[in-house]
Parts: C-alpha cells; sequence; structure tokens
DNA sequence: ACAAATTTAGACAGCCTTGTCCAATTCGTC
DNA sequence: GACGAATTGGACAAGGCTGTCTAAATTTGT
C-alpha cells in the first residue's frame, strides 16, 4: 500500500520512458512531501524503477527537482498558449465563447496535473531557487498576461468590450474567472468539472458587466490606474 | 550569521514569552524550509533559546507544528474579523470607502506576516493534516466570506449595489482586489503598499462597474448562477 | 536570601537519508 | 543467439535529525 500507486507491476519500458516516468512520479512526491521530505526511494518506488536507475539519470536530488520543475514549466507553457490560441477573437455570443474559454483554461492549465504541481512547487521552494523560478516567471505568467491582454485589446478594439488598461483587464479575468476555486487550489484539490463551470460562469458575467461595450451611467471610470 | 535575527544576545524573557518566542521562530523555519526541512536546532536557535526548552514546551515536532498553525489561525481570525467591522456600512463615498476597506484587509491580513505564514503552510501541509485545516476552513474562509457577503448584501439593500448573490459578490471582491498581487504572493513576497494600493484602486472600480446600481443596457445579467 | 522551577549545554542512541559501489540480471539490437 | 548497455537489488559509509538524559547554571517566587 504505497499511496495511490498502478498495480504492484509495470510493463517493460524505454529507456526514456523511464526517465519520464521517474521525472513524472518526482513531481508527485516533491509536491506530496516537499522538497525535503521527499525521499528517493519513495520516488524511484513510485515509479517502477531501482534507486539507482534515479542516480542514473539525474545524477542527485536537486538535479532531479531542477528537472522536474522545467519539465513542468514547460508542459504547462505549451498547455497556456496552445488554450490562448483559442480565444474568441470573432466572437459569436460573447458571454457563452468567454465561458467555454475560460473553462478550458482552468481544465487545460490550472486545475490540471502539471499546473496544480508546479503552482505548488513555486509556492513551497520558489525563494529556494530564484533563477529557476524567475525564468518561469519570465516565460509564464509575463507572456501568459501579454498575450491574454493583446486577445482582449483586440476584443475591445473590435467594439465588443470597453477596456481601459488591457493588462489589468487581463489579470482581473482570471482572477475572476478563479474566484470561487481559491480553497480547493490552497489544499491542493481538484475541483469537479461543474466547480470550474459555475466559477467561470459567474466570473464571466461579472467581467462582462463591468467591461462589456455600454453607456456609462455617469462620467465614472474614465481611466483605470496604470502606473 | 543566522539569518535576519536580532543580536546575538537575548535580553531575559519570562516562561509565556520564550514560549511564543518559540513559536514565532518555529512558524518563520516552517515557512521557509517546510515541516520535513525544518530542525528543532535551527527554530531554537532563532529563538534564542536551548533546544531542550523547545522541547520542554511543546513535546515534539509535530505538535509544535500544530501549535504554529493553531496560533496563526487564532490571529489571523482576529485580524479579518477586526478589518470586517470597519466594512463600510453607510458610505460617504463607495469607491474611496471601499478602496480603503480593501487595502486595511490585505495589509492586515492577506500581506501581514501571519496571513503570509498561514497560507503557505496550509497550502504546503493542508493535506498532511486534514483536520486541522478543515477546522481552518470552517473559522477562516468560511465565516469570511459570509460575514463579507452580509455586508455587501446590507449595502445592495440600501440601494448602494445592484447584487445578484452577495456570496458571490463576496469572493469576487477579493479575488479582484487581489489581482495584482497573486505572483508576488506565489514567491512569498509583501507586496509594496504601493502595489497594494494599485491593485485595490484597479479591483475595487471593476467591481463597481459590475455591481454599482445602474439601468442595465439590454435585459442581460438577470441573476448570476447560484447552484 | 532561599527553595523550587526552569533553562542550558552537551552527550547520546536510534533512526533515516543520501549517494556510491558492485555483481548479477535483463534489455535492446544486431 | 550474442554482445554491449542499461537496470537491479543489495550492501555500505557518512552525515543529519529527533528525542532523551544528565548535571550545572540560572531564574522566579516568597
Amino acid at each position: 500500500m504505497k499511496h495511490g500507486v498502478s498495480p504492484d507491476t509495470f510493463p517493460p519500458r524505454s529507456h526514456e520512458a523511464k526517465r519520464v516516468s521517474v521525472v513524472d512520479a518526482a513531481a508527485s512526491v516533491f509536491c506530496r512531501e516537499g522538497y525535503a521530505g521527499a525521499n528517493i526511494d519513495l520516488i524511484s518506488a513510485e515509479a517502477g524503477v531501482s534507486r539507482q536507475t534515479v542516480y542514473n539519470h539525474h545524477g542527485d536530488k536537486e538535479n532531479l527537482f531542477v528537472a522536474v520543475v522545467r519539465d513542468l514549466t514547460e508542459r504547462c507553457n505549451a498547455g497556456i498558449f496552445a488554450t490562448i490560441a483559442s480565444f474568441p477573437d470573432q466572437p459569436t455570443d460573447l458571454e457563452a465563447d468567454l465561458i467555454a474559454f475560460a473553462v478550458r483554461m482552468n481544465r487545460n492549465c490550472i486545475c490540471n496535473r502539471d499546473g496544480r504541481f508546479l503552482r505548488k512547487l513555486i509556492q513551497a521552494e520558489g525563494e529556494r531557487y530564484p533563477e529557476l523560478f524567475a525564468e518561469w516567471r519570465e516565460q509564464g505568467p509575463g507572456r501568459t498576461w501579454s498575450a491574454l491582454a493583446a486577445r482582449f485589446a483586440r476584443l475591445a478594439f473590435a467594439g465588443h468590450l470597453s477596456i481601459g488598461d488591457p493588462d489589468v483587464a487581463a489579470r482581473q479575468f482570471l482572477a475572476l474567472v478563479n474566484a470561487e476555486l481559491q480553497i480547493t487550489f490552497m489544499l491542493g484539490g481538484t475541483p469537479t468539472e461543474e466547480e470550474v463551470l459555475r466559477s467561470a460562469t459567474n466570473g464571466v458575467r461579472t467581467f462582462l458587466s463591468a467591461f462589456a461595450r455600454k453607456k456609462l451611467p455617469a462620467g465614472k471610470q474614465a481611466a483605470l490606474v496604470h502606473a
């Protein structure tokens, strides 16, 4: 009874298959136990591989950790940009299209295994590896936000939205769409499909209430804060 | 050169003063190093106390950890409810009052030492202590949100806001007001006063754009999702 | 100033973990 | 089927950490 690992026997796998198997198991164990609490025996057991193989592939624990984070970062970024590519640039039903986009974003990038693991590792060990996570920060959130901001700017330009600062709008969009999932994330859980949909629906509706093109009641909200 | 500890000598302190000194140091070390990575020698050194004293007061490491979490939970909850008590029930300038409230909330509950530490411990070790964190969850976010929701409902009832579901509005308010601080939180940092103000300002403006009482352009947004 | 309680430093056993080494076995490939 | 590379399991030393114990020093209450 390890944890929730597959059966007790593993089919034979290639050299490269073992490498990814080790990295996957390591990601899981590092997340569950923390860097210091993760031990190589557990990782190798969970990967269905001998301890020596772990050392053969990755040298030492710190090296393995770095490999895990780079791997997760890469996969997460790929998922994020693939999803952003599906942004509704020419919406037919703006609300429905944005909700569907938000659900895709959540399911493919934020709630999935890689997203949850990467977030937890960053929060837990980010301060210990400044250069590693600075790298992530530039390639991940930095590009994500500006890519998303560009899409919202285009929607605004096309007359679908009324936006002051697209960067602010992009961050607020993500914050709103995840507003109801925070505690679940805190405890490392995975929200149900229904929770994701509800949070996205509520978030997008509020977002559109604020940013849908409309006559403003007073001269209010002329421009949002920039500096 | 330990970390950022006071001078190398400590003035004499009472029995009780040592207990809190130990808990404080333990909170800091648990956050920095994780539960498994935290060692009692480091905690006692940081508390300016001998290792044996730590054991005298708290028995063992796990006990100490629980004491730390309970302590942080208690202080955070106190801060949160004190701050919610200052909610602008009869606003003169709704936007300014809500911004000021959001800044207080951030500064006194979310960005301060206790808030950051508690969040990190929950994220890192929450799954390992289900009952402990279930307790926190009920007393903390559970009550926080419904208390805040009640305040927003009152504002809506008084005609200052147009809100569908006060619980959703309360969560979205917090999400919006923190939207720009997420990465800083991720890496365990403390946002500057200026960042807090900017995030609160942008968040409240968007919140009010969505929920300020106004004529709706179309028959849209009749009711927000509940279930 | 005295007695009790607390704190301290240090030593200590027991345990766990990392990382290395090695001989035997299995795997991929020709 | 045979060869070289990869994998395995097991043993191993070195080091770290927890938690206990002690005797001496210090603090606290009276």
